[in-house]
DNA sequence: ATAAAAATAGAACGATCGTTCGTGCTGTCA
DNA sequence: TGACAGCACGAACGATCGTTCTATTTTTAT
């Protein structure tokens, strides 16, 4: 059938509701970067979006979900950001170091007015069990497993000598990233975020096969 | 006059309230490294001490003025925990591992229930201005600074060679101590801490001088 | 022992929290 | 045109927030 469009198989709720409602958690996101998920209130949210308070609870049924929808919007900002324009590069060495640099780049721009939307949401949230945790937690482990990952094809590219450890490795540039958005949010010295990267590439020197050329990060 | 006890300069209040206000802020630094300095509540930490909800209040005057007392007797239990311990060990390199291991251990030991004070409330505070972050930032950079005197003292007595930069490897411990608390607290994995420990001991391994013996993280 | 002072309790305040309910718009489709 | 979703609003709920008052008990000092 030319000109006919398929029905997409998940249905994606196209009317005025959802626009609004990525209007809201687009807001939503913004606050909880600053004031936590918790801080985050319907009534404040309400007020930044110039909804009614109750019409923007209909979008989400509970405080929860809506905690829930905003890190879910979160993750994919994150992913936009930071791993899509990165993906150009090619697979090894190279790729890893666009990643980092793209989040450093991420936070340092403050996307949200609290820097980056997962450091505060993280820690918030690392010692409450419930659902919330168990989102945060699972988007935190698919940020190590990525960079995990990248350092190992890194590796299989002969680029990374065999004694790198991609688990220790994504460990430590994940701490780093976490440490640079706090020490910059808290004392706003842009710093911090030369430090992480000179140890982000010192570190990666430490277990560069002689000769690599290294990418800018 | 033989006997008698000269009265205090600074009169170092020694009557009953002295003492529930204590014990009152004992609860408070487990409640808040869970809940954070603002899910801490009047209320909540009423009922976990048994105590009216205005008789506690009578005894700061205000919320913040609570949270203030909270971060300086949590400072208190830091310096008490980390840092004495660890100044048995001789000036240098010995002395820089015993506060790293001496944190390392407060931190998986979990003193308070959510892990480490500091760490749940720096992240907390750090967009969000006012007194309270002011004091949170205060004690971080004592932590910060502490630990690259000590990186330096390392390099002046000769175990550390002069490439070590004191500034940058305290951002980069503190980064590691940040990320193990986080990874911790969230997977429950105690192989947080031992990364962290082992990128700790690499990093110090590429600036020991020759010869150095090192001392047990 | 007694008076002064400190410590705690209880009730209530206005504000805000998350949530529910009923109502009125505003388009779309029959 | 009428029926009908979808969407947003205002009012109100009970609960809890930080805070203020007054009263009462407990501790301290004379």
């Amino acid at each position: 059938m030319p000109g006919a469009v398929s029905k997409p198989i998940l249905p994606l709720p196209a009317g005025k509701g959802a626009l609004t409602r990525q209007a809201i958690l687009q807001e939503a996101m913004d606050l909880a970067s600053v004031k936590g998920l918790e801080g985050l209130t319907i009534g404040s949210l309400a007020e930044a979006t110039g909804l009614s308070k109750s019409g923007l609870f209909a979008h989400f049924g509970s405080k929860e979900e809506l905690q829930l929808a905003t890190i879910q919007a979160a993750r994919g900002v994150f992913q936009e950001q930071v791993f899509v324009p990165a993906l150009r590069a090619p697979r090894g060495l190279r790729r890893l170091c666009a990643v980092l640099a793209g989040w450093l780049d991420y936070a340092e721009r403050e996307m949200f007015r609290g820097g980056c939307f997962f450091a505060s949401v993280s820690v918030e949230f690392d010692s409450r069990p419930g659902p919330v945790k168990d989102l945060v937690a699972a988007n935190m482990n698919v940020w190590r497993e990525s960079l995990a990952r990248l350092v190992a094809e890194a590796k299989e590219a002969g680029e990374l000598s065999r004694g790198a450890d991609p688990e220790q490795l994504a460990f430590e540039f994940g701490a780093l990233a976490l440490g640079a958005n706090n020490a910059f949010q808290l004392h706003r010295d842009h710093r911090s975020f030369a430090m992480a990267r000179r140890a982000i590439k010192e570190r990666l020197k430490a277990f560069a096969a002689p000769g690599t050329r290294f990418p800018p990060l």
